[in-house]
RNA sequence: GCGGAUAUGGUGGAAUUGGCAGACACGAUAGACUUAGGAUCUAUUGCGUGAGCGUGCAGGUUCAAGUCCUGUUAUCCGCACCA
């Protein structure tokens, strides 16, 4: 046998599969459905890279071994084409954004195609299309009409060199990552979705999913569900009612001081009777410079400065307590406010501390002379909860007192914030939202849809931070839906999220154009079966994504109230040199290179042959050798054909067992050990020294949906027919189990034989037969039989004195 | 600081979930075939000369521990000091 051209093989199966719609899925077919989702790329003017060839090789495998199975598989691919990149290198060479993106698609498409992918390429969307962003434009208008938008005012990381908005994480250090000025921090009037209100949604949904369980667990934390309640203190000075939220209104008792964020408004309200208020406004100056993400990640001392002319009184004790403003306190979470219990709260105990606070122990168990004690334990100096064992009953008892004296309630709340979500951007959806003087915010009619990106030559942001679209004054300038007069259209686009928080939707009706996708394609096709991604994405897109879902689903659109049955997360392909991939570091490997010096059935065994497909592995060019090995050995194995029906007597049970183990695997994305496993198979067919028909049909069956080139070829070769055509292969329990097995023989609990014995021997048969062992009867001479153990198929261990 | 993970030969990783640690590969060594080999084939390959020892470290449970428990260290990822 001449050796395997894989460059030509794989270009011609390549080309049958797109000439026969191999893998077109069909809409209302009677064949049982499976909806296999990998997250779309952004299409970077860098091209593919090889992470992604992981990311889509997990459910590539699963596709073609379900179509295989008889499924009506719709595996689609597309692209979440909108974003800051490609606008930045549209500043830098003068090219529009849509060229670039085009040109990107037509790239990634390319490389797609030279890895064989089995997507339905009839269905491809991209997300700054027109036709789709239409939709995505039609939603946010129906969240406007069921009151999920609005505007507010928030502290945004603002470049007065760049003029641009800037994210955390590119403002670290309070420098810009671009021009490395000086970050402010500015406020901005913003809009939100409202994402809140669908927290519990979010939260309860999650019972109803299979996801990995760490996913789950992510989501859950990012929610952040907590109870508790929240407790209104008095201001002696005045009549304010300081409101705080508390988890631990059990501590009520210890508490002495309170703690209120530096942009808190009470400090505003209350400036001419504050005694230090010069202190306060240089304590907020300097806060104001950090981020939100600087003030929680630093791990340093704690700061702040005591507010003088304001004291709060504990609403339960009567007790007089001093405030004290500190950026360990955020704004965003709860009321801006909280009520310090030292004794019983870490970071309260280094405040107290450090500026010599008392510490009243609540909670006996600890040593609050060396630390804060955390734990549960008997209430003590605490009036009517003296006593009380149980955290449940005393937060229970507080909240009853509290209640009566009308000074506080039960209170939940989330971690989870709404959803900023607008750019000051030009390559993003513009927000269908026109201004008007008379009328305030007025939607864009329905069949206005969609309003398109106009036409611009010069993408640098406006001043002050403006969208590029603010220089368009035929853009800005409109008239008002509502009432006919002038107004002004709003100039920030959709953040990134938008595009991708849909997008499988449109996957099952891409070319509608009366509706996001039809309501007999979304009943056929939703909820997505099993949906992979990375772990980087478990929180922020698919959150986001199953917030409009149940969106979607709450106003009769969509007929799934989880948009995905099933969620798993591949790990990280790293450098050679164990180091996260990136192009700064140069230890990134384009797939085109090894497509063109290994062949692409290469590079999809290796990625999946390199590791536990959930954990992160370096890239090693020499290991993929073995692959290439390994199928080339596979395509040499037609030297050995010998005639045969039925897998032969001495390789039944390897077969059968190879073939459980690949169809189990595979399910459980442990691809590495199913082709372990075919490896193991072919060492067996080449120290048997041949393979006939049955066997070599099975094994290309098998391997088939990780490496379709060349078992497609070698099937055609010898069978005349297509392998991706046939039917995957079934195995017979019955038939994995060898007649006679050899098991270890330990005595108090170290191998000292093996032995050969009937697979279903009982006990006693085992044992017996360990004890006729030489090497055994040697070991327990003399020595008194204690106890025998024989677990089936496994082990005989004998325990002797 | 909080949350989540990970730790096994020279390397990537297996281990039926408490039952023979190191499957399958890579690399290395020796040999064969070759004008040649970064091709292919064959053999060996956890450490130790040995009894033995070995899954980050220290204990524990068990007939039996990589796996379970307690403590501890290191590395990676995420984060919003979340009250």
């Amino acid at each position: 046998m001449e050796r395997y051209d894989f460059a030509s093989v794989e270009a011609k199966w390549q080309k049958y599969w797109e000439d026969h719609d191999s893998f077109k899925a069909e809409t209302g077919s009677p064949k049982k459905k499976f909806y296999a989702l990998v997250e779309f790329p952004y299409p970077s003017g860098f091209g593919m890279h090889v992470g992604h060839i992981k990311a889509y090789s997990g459910l590539e495998v699963v596709s073609r071994k379900r179509r295989l199975e008889g499924y009506n598989v719709l595996f689609p691919i597309g692209f979440d084409a909108y974003g800051l990149p490609t606008e930045n290198t549209a500043i830098k060479t003068g090219v529009h954004p849509r060229k670039v993106t085009d040109n990107n698609i037509v790239k990634f498409t390319s490389q797609l195609k030279k890895v064989g992918f089995s997507f339905d390429w009839s269905r491809v969307v991209d997300t700054t299309d027109e036709n789709y962003y239409k939709w995505t434009q039609w939603i946010f208008l129906k969240m406007f009409e069921n009151g999920l938008v609005f505007r507010d005012k928030t502290m945004v990381n603002y470049c007065p060199s760049c003029k641009v908005v800037l994210s955390n994480e590119d403002s670290q250090g309070g420098k810009c990552d671009v021009c490395h000025s000086d970050i402010v921090q500015k406020t901005k009037e913003v809009w939100y979705l409202r994402i809140t209100e669908y927290a519990d949604k979010l939260l309860t949904g999650l019972d109803n999913v299979d996801y990995l369980p760490n996913i789950k667990l992510q989501q859950e934390n990012w929610i952040g569900k907590s109870t508790g309640a929240f407790v209104n203190f008095s201001i002696k000075e005045n009549d304010e009612k300081l409101r705080i939220y508390t988890t631990r209104p059990d501590t009520l008792y210890g508490v002495t001081f309170m703690v209120i964020a530096p942009e808190h408004p009470i400090i505003e309200k209350y400036r001419d009777s504050i005694g230090n208020i010069d202190a306060l406004d240089a304590y907020k100056a300097e806060c104001a410079k950090k981020s939100e993400f600087e003030r929680t990640q630093l791990v340093k001392e704690k700061t702040g400065v005591k507010i003088e002319g304001l004291t709060g009184i504990n609403p339960i004790t009567g007790k007089e307590i001093p405030i004290y403003i500190s950026d360990y306190v955020m704004m965003g979470y709860g009321t801006g406010a909280i009520m310090a219990v030292p004794a019983h709260d870490t970071r309260d105990y280094d405040f107290a501390k450090k500026f010599g606070i008392d510490i009243i122990e609540v909670i006996k168990g600890g040593d609050i002379s060396k630390e804060a004690y955390t734990g549960d334990g008997e209430m003590v100096n605490s009036d009517v909860l003296n006593g009380i064992t149980n955290k449940k009953d005393a937060i229970e008892k507080v909240l009853t007192v509290l209640e009566e004296k009308g000074c506080g309630e039960k209170g939940v709340q989330y971690k989870m914030k709404d959803w900023a979500f607008n750019r000051q951007r030009y390559w993003g959806e513009p927000i269908p939202i026109v201004h008007c003087p008379e009328c305030g915010m007025v939607p864009v009619p329905y069949e206005e849809l969609p309003l398109r990106l106009p036409p611009v030559d010069n993408f640098e942001p406006g001043s002050d931070g403006e969208s590029p679209l603010a220089k368009i004054e035929s853009f800005v300038n409109c008239t008002c839906p509502k009432c006919g007069g002038k107004a002004r259209r709003e100039t920030d686009t959709m953040p990134q999220w938008a595009g991708s928080s849909w997008y499988f939707l449109r996957y099952c009706d891409p070319a509608n154009d009366s509706a996001l996708a039809s309501k007999e394609a979304l009943e056929y096709w939703m909820p997505v079966d099993w949906y992979n991604g990375g772990m980087e994405h478990v929180t922020r897109h698919m959150i986001y994504s199953r917030f409009w879902h149940k969106f979607l689903y709450d106003i009769g659109e969509v007929n799934t109230d989880e948009p995905y049955a099933k969620r798993t997360a591949q790990g990280l392909i790293l450098g050679p040199d164990g180091e996260k991939m990136s192009k700064s570091k140069g230890n990134v490997v384009d797939p085109n290179d090894v497509v063109a010096a290994f062949g692409a059935d290469v590079l999809r065994v290796y990625v999946l042959f390199m590791g536990d497909y959930e954990q992160a592995a370096p890239w090693s060019e020499d290991s993929m050798k073995g692959c290439k090995r390994f199928l080339d050995r596979i395509w040499q194995l037609q030297d050995k054909l010998v005639d045969g029906d039925e897998f032969r007597p001495e390789l039944i049970g390897e077969m059968h067992r190879t073939i459980r183990k690949v169809t189990q695997d595979i399910e459980a994305m442990k691809f590495n050990t199913a082709i372990a496993a075919m490896m193991t198979l072919l060492n067996k067919l080449y120290d048997a020294g041949s393979v006939n028909k049955a066997e070599y049909a099975a094994l290309l069956t098998i391997l088939n949906p990780f490496a379709p080139h060349i078992t497609e070829e070698i099937y055609f070769n010898l069978f005349g027919k297509v392998l991706s055509e046939q039917e995957w292969v079934g195995y017979d329990e019955a038939l994995c189990v060898d007649s006679t097995i050899e098991i270890a023989v330990q005595i108090n609990g170290k191998v000292k034989a093996k032995i050969n014995i009937p697979s279903d021997a009982e006990a006693d048969a085992a044992i017996a037969a360990a004890k006729e062992n030489a090497d055994v009867k040697n070991a327990i001479e003399g020595k008194n039989i204690v106890k025998e153990i024989y677990v089936k198929g496994r082990i005989v261990n004998i325990v002797a004195k």
